[in-house]
DNA sequence: TATTGTTATACTCTATAACTATA
DNA sequence: TATAGTTATAGAGTATAACAATA
């Protein structure tokens, strides 16, 4: 019944919607010293301590020069460590610090309660659809990023 | 059941993700003159012919410096005129060129094939509840865009 | 004086190309 | 030579502040 391109259509025209909300979300914060990427940065490292820059670039869809500046922009605010690996000296080493731990905690839980005083005011039913919308989005879309950057035409 | 902060913890994880999915869709394709802010720009203009900048900057929820860069952008490349209105001169009036409508409506079935690709792995269900999940988000945020400008704490 | 828009400036995000260091 | 990462450079998107033109 509902055709992908309809699908598709409400897709390009909700997505940046909710995307400019979450930004100025986060700019809007004064203390909020994290933009988007950099917050998915730490919370990535915050998962996964020790990864490679190359790890960080994939989980994130960057290339790698777009991902050592974004790192790099962390690293001059103490925020994450970046070392060079002791097995394999062309590898770095990155870990969230202390202090990034405790922004990337406050950043994350502010943005979360904002954003759920908004959806506060949906349904149950609603909610529970959006959910799953989301978690069907990821599916799809988590796998391409990784797939896309094998697949430059 | 579920919580808004459930619920906003799965938008802030995804709609990134998405978000960046649409971008690079948009890039890749090299006759694609249009980034996404862009081509909503034209969007917007082909359904209300005759806007003003402050029209368009507060349907896209930016400020009018940037809203004027943007517009400048499409100008610059011939996809859309600015006027000055006959009645009050402060005002601007805008319009797609010919050629913008072209463009506008290649590039928006381009990126939405492209995605309607994606989308098509997914069954009955799970088109509808993201069509659902997609039309609920919109009716939050598109007033909040509105509301926002105002609300600058 | 209030409103509409533009210009100047600055910062972030992102890409490609060229480079360095290590293996 | 191949791999991991950085630096150089460039362009888009966005903001704030200062300005110009019109009402």
């Amino acid at each position: 019944m509902e055709s992908p391109e309809e699908c598709a259509r409400q897709v390009l025209e909700t997505v940046p919607i909710v995307m400019r909300a979450i930004r100025r979300e986060m700019r809007s914060h004064r203390e909020s010293e994290l933009s988007v990427p950099r917050l998915r940065v730490l919370i990535y490292l915050n998962r996964n301590e020790g990864a490679s820059l190359s790890d960080v670039a994939e989980y994130l869809g960057l290339t790698l020069p777009a991902a050592s500046k974004l790192v790099g922009c962390l690293v001059d605010r103490s925020l994450v460590i970046r070392e060079i690996h002791s097995g394999d000296r062309r590898f770095v080493t990155l870990a969230p610090t202390e202090r990034g731990r405790t922004v990337m905690r406050k950043v994350s839980a502010a943005a979360r309660e904002r954003l759920a005083e908004r959806l506060g005011f949906l349904s149950e039913s609603e909610k529970t659809i959006v959910i799953q919308a989301m978690r069907t989005l990821a599916s799809i879309f988590s796998v391409e990023q990784k797939a896309k950057i094998g697949t430059e035409e």
